[in-house]
DNA sequence: CTGAAAGCGCTAACAT
DNA sequence: ATGTTAGCGCTTTCAG
């Protein structure tokens, strides 16, 4: 019936038992600078004995820093977000800082919730991937906000806060030249979520080059499953002027064209081309092999990371080139399935 | 040139501008029990216009639990591991709790680094999927943890700590005797890492199978990317006797199988069969569609979290059902690669 | 080379 | 209903 504080032996228990004081001990799991050979020895022996762990909740307590970052995105489990989440991660490690990832769903009200956790976790900084970048919501709470802020895929709109993005205006604009070149001439533009910031660049791409090129813009951007693109297809295919290409702007609307056009017997690219936005695994594996438009996903994450820590150990850099959009570019991987490649 | 401290407010320094006590301010931020409605508002109205947020780091000096769980896996970019931990990350949620996810590569040193990170960390608890089930170094460290541990997917040997995995064993042979219902005769087994605690339980299973059946082994576990498998494929064609059917233990093999079958001109299934370990996304899409055996994926990830905060909510059942095995079932997914359907 | 002591920001008795 | 106060485990002057 001891009052055992807690499971955990304590700085000022390994001091007693080694029968020196907490700040030798302290010194030696701190690098054992000035300690006497004997005495840090001795001290890492009990320290060794007992197990112990030095609480991190209390090193930050003191300290200054938490050598903790966040990680804002909408889901873990979509493959692009967790190839920056990895590429992030080593950054981190890098600066011997632990990366805490928290998901939202692309809903405000998570991204605030997340936010705040981190504040209250006193991160050093965070890298975040809202979902809206005109939120008010959020933008209200980034305001105040004082640890340096990334944002990552997509910015925030009207806030002095660097973005590290892909170039989807001229990804989208490089797909649809490469299309109208092919000599098609109804090229149809298919997504869903079309609020994201990447779809509203991309579909402004798409547009000015179709325009510029004196073309019939044909958008949907209903498409949010296998039924909505295969329905989307039929209706097409069975209207006056069918499309003769299809560019899909988001991983998920190019496999459920994918499919469906195989589905419905649709020879690709004869009759309809198809140009997904995003590279994938069996792109160039399915047949037709699949054109895309590839983004530099890891590079996303990792100069996301970089730019925070760049941040965060120069108060000075921080004030210069604040608002930096940083655009990495993208480029086309031309398959079969817009023509480029025999069958 | 003043002392700022921190760029943080404290509650003290709401606690003197609303003219209150700290107890009153940590009432208010802690539900507001107890506390006069008017100096409630008050109070809240003082954290509003501070900013203030609570230090997680002083709470949990305080306090017993850290509300943080630990997720320790190979590999955050691996679909399979970030499934789970979106799932896992769920339960942690609806505890109130963080999920800290720190990656290993299946390297024992970063094992025991993200062990030792939580240790510091004093998570309430942590799940962690081990890259060697034998490990004598991080057999050690886990024995002397205090917290209720889970593993993931791979269990760890001759240690009293509960395991969530799928039935690996009962769902190679189920595969391996499907092919064999099939009527293949000489069924290939191909896989990379062998050394892994799944690959090694598939391979009994099949082994099993195989010999129940009479049939010959013929295993090959050096497939490491896309060269070996169509480097082992050629060598195996070009044999005395070639297999009839393949299958594969796990995806990465799988699709390598699948591109070098193709490369080759293998007709698939007629020439040779295949059947993969593990679903994904465009496995019912390409031609032939590909037969395999799905993992109940996010169901481990959800079940290990809610066996681990059963076991941290109850220190009896922790007691209790301790070297608890949960086998999660697999299921035979048939498509046309096994022969199974027409093409 | 080493130790005593003062907090870091918060919670929880214990008073009032 | 509210304030006072003693730590939680550690780092860090400041003295020896």
């Amino acid at each position: 019936m001891t009052k055992k504080k807690s499971k955990h032996p304590t700085l000022s228990e390994v001091a007693k038992k080694a029968g020196v004081g907490t700040t030798t001990v302290s010194r030696v799991i701190n690098g054992g600078q000035r300690v006497d050979p004997q005495t840090l020895a001795r001290v890492q022996r009990v320290i060794e004995s007992l197990g112990y762990m030095p609480n991190q909740a209390a090193r930050i307590l003191k300290g200054d820093r938490t050598r903790t970052i966040g990680f804002v995105i909408p889901s873990i489990a979509d493959p692009f977000f967790s190839s920056c989440a990895e590429a992030a991660q080593a950054i981190a490690r890098a600066h011997e800082s632990l990366l805490i990832v928290l998901t939202t769903q692309n809903e405000v009200h998570a991204e605030v919730e997340s936010v705040n956790v981190l504040l209250r976790h006193r991160a050093d900084g965070f890298i975040l991937a809202p979902g809206n970048s005109q939120s008010q919501l959020l933008r209200n709470l980034l305001k105040r906000v004082q640890v340096p802020v990334v944002t990552l895929d997509r910015p925030i709109e009207g806030l002095p806060i660097p973005a590290v993005v892909s170039d989807n205006f001229s990804g989208a604009q490089l797909a649809t030249r490469h299309l109208i070149e092919h000599g098609y001439k109804r090229i149809a533009c298919l997504t869903g979520e079309p609020t994201l910031y990447t779809m509203r660049e991309r579909i402004a791409g798409y547009q000015k080059e179709i325009e510029s090129a004196g073309l019939e813009m044909i958008l949907d951007t209903s498409i949010k499953d296998y039924r909505s693109a295969e329905y989307a297809l039929e209706s097409m295919l069975a209207g006056p002027n069918p499309p003769d290409a299809l560019l899909t702007l988001k991983n998920s609307t190019t496999i459920f064209f994918f499919e469906a056009l195989q589905k419905l017997g649709v020879v690709v690219p004869e009759r309809v081309a198809l140009l997904g936005y995003d590279d994938f695994e069996l792109a160039a594996t399915v047949r037709p092999s699949i054109s895309v438009v590839q983004q530099p996903i890891e590079a996303l994450g990792r100069t996301a990371a970089e730019l925070l820590f760049a941040r965060m150990l120069d108060g000075a850099a921080t004030e210069k080139n604040k608002a930096a959009i940083v655009q990495l570019h993208t480029r086309l991987i031309p398959r079969a399935s817009c023509g480029c490649r025999p069958q």
